[in-house]
DNA sequence: ATGACTTTTGAAAACGTTTTCAATAACTTG
DNA sequence: CAAGTTATTGAAAACGTTTTCAAAAGTCAT
């Protein structure tokens, strides 16, 4: 392995002027820059980081911690990051929890170690109480997914008002009998919507049935499962709300199967507007999440905090959804309208 | 932060048998062993990575080059690599190619600045030549993607095979018109699918019409952009081998968009069997490649080759592939049987 | 020509580990 | 019990950088 010290020697020089050479000091001679370079391009010499994290205890690499990437939305997430934390000069580290508590912890301790410079976390399996622990070994920010009582940058999308548009459409096409049907649990996010939801039916005075809610949905097969169990209902929904795309899907094709036609006796309505749900037939109506946007600010607000040495305070983004109405929920039953 | 040496004085001893112990050497007594323990618990005190790396010479890191994170064959490539690099006590760097050359060369760059201690390239924009220079600094091998001149290992799936499999189908089912449509010109991957595609062809004694070939397909839109030419034709084609379930599904929204019935007035075959191919309306025959287990295996392939030291030989690893018949490709126009 | 800066350079210390080397202590084995 | 192992420990060197400190050399105003 060639070194600084090889270079310095070939150079006729110390090592601390090819360091300040490689680090552009002012106050090093043309003429003494010039023999560096030379000796440099001739060695093929790079700085080892190894011992660059060491010196400077930075790393230039920041983790995102996501529940799995076969997800689209957190492959499109993480591809996003990727882009951004290259153009800041960071390498993204990839952890996926694979909704296993231990798991994530497992992954905050790069923090402890060292081995990156702060973490995005997009996913959220443990409490914030266990979580925090780790803040004194380095910047932490919540992207997407969320804790209203952390005090640290939190980057999200309107999730409340999501969940309203879409609700407040379906009512709109004079739907009263509506599913919801989401994701996790513990998911602030499947939270959020499920409130914009409510509100939604409040406003037109609509009690929620609990019959009409379906949890831990997430995959294409979830869907289907959830269909067969809203058409073996005796007085079943006429329209559902999901939490993602690929549930939707799920329910159309579980609808097909069964000879329902959507949106006629079925209306659905997606999340995320990801490509399947323009491919879907019927295509499915959704909510489009700005993505790329939601990765930059996290990524260029975790760079921010990580050269600030200032300890983190709370912060909130909170960027806009957008409603994208395309067949799965018009065209159904017209029973009134507002 | 708190260091070995902290660890050494609270338990009244030397750093180098804080050391010993943490790297469970043999020959540490066990009432010393006990007190580092109990100092190392006190203290919170975990070993800083970067320090160790310098000393081993391992950053127990590797990184995976793919072209992008959004197409889902990649997405789940690297998914797996995650969960089988993690299991064997490494994290993963993700970098994307984007498609460019550069931004692959810069990403090279890890090995040199020994930031990683190796390199899986499932993206192969640059000649081998030129990436064969990297071979110096550290184990790189080849997943999926390939190079035959490459004296490397290599983890790949027999395409030959898979576009035979799959042209051999649609053979069957009386096609003699087929077009072939593929993703990037300089992938070896196309470029063996269509050594299989033309295998099966000329068994049949039927040449390959130049009018039938469509190149640099990958996503939904350049699929629906594919069938738009094809139905613009004099003389159509009765069946497309596609080299992916995106483009098939594009083909096949197009078709919808035209009137054109599939597979009755047109055959659609796909490639990788993803989600998105049980749901289109007909469902897509396709083919299935075991991404798991050729992530596995390339992790654990590289993964030995960093931990003996000799200089990497070529080996080549190939999985089989599977043709999965769905309704995308049966009840066509039944011309001839084999 | 003097003093006061500023620029340019190198030696050495520091970052936090692991490992070599040597020394001592504790066993064996005859 | 002497000689030969083997077990246990610590001091110091090493990994490859960056940075502090000090010194030498240059510049400038008087």
């Amino acid at each position: 392995m060639v070194t600084i010290d090889d270079v310095a020697e070939l150079a006729g020089l110390s090592k601390s002027t090819v360091s300040r050479v490689i680090n552009h000091y002012p106050h090093v001679s043309q003429e003494k820059k010039q023999k560096v370079f030379e000796a440099m391009e001739k060695l093929g010499y790079v700085p080892n980081s190894s011992a660059r994290s060491l010196r400077n205890k930075k790393t230039k690499m920041i983790a995102v911690i996501v529940p799995r990437l076969m997800n689209p939305f957190f492959g499109q997430l993480v591809e996003s990051m990727e882009v951004a934390a290259n153009q800041s000069g960071y390498q993204l580290l990839i952890c996926q929890t694979m909704y296993s508590q231990e798991t994530e912890l497992g992954h905050l301790e790069l923090l402890k170690t060292k081995q990156v410079d702060g973490i995005i976390m997009a996913s959220l399996e443990n409490d914030w109480s266990t979580i925090s622990e780790y803040l004194t070994y380095g910047p932490l920010i919540m992207c997407n997914e969320f804790d209203e009582s952390a005090d640290i940058p939190i980057i999200k999308l309107d999730q409340i008002h999501g969940g309203y548009m879409a609700t407040k459409h379906l009512l709109r096409q004079g739907h009263r009998k509506i599913a919801y049907c989401s994701g996790g649990y513990k998911s602030m996010v499947a939270n959020h919507r499920k409130l914009g939801f409510d509100k939604a039916l409040a406003e037109h005075g609509i009690p929620f049935q609990d019959a009409y809610g379906f949890y831990n949905a997430y995959t294409i097969e979830n869907g289907m499962e959830v269909f067969k169990q809203i058409h073996a209902m005796k007085d079943p929904p006429t329209a559902v709300f999901t939490g993602s795309d690929e549930v939707a899907a799920g329910i159309i094709a579980g609808a097909r199967e069964y000879g329902v036609t959507i949106p006629n006796e079925l209306s659905v309505i997606g999340f995320d507007n990801q490509v399947i749900s323009k491919i879907t037939e019927p295509k499915i109506s959704t909510v489009e999440q700005p993505i790329e946007q939601m990765a930059q600010k996290a990524v260029h607000v975790l760079v921010d905090k990580i050269n600030d040495q200032k300890p983190l305070i709370r912060e909130r983004y909170e960027l806009p959804l957008e409603l994208i109405i395309r067949e799965s929920t018009v065209g159904g039953p017209l029973r009134a309208v507002e």
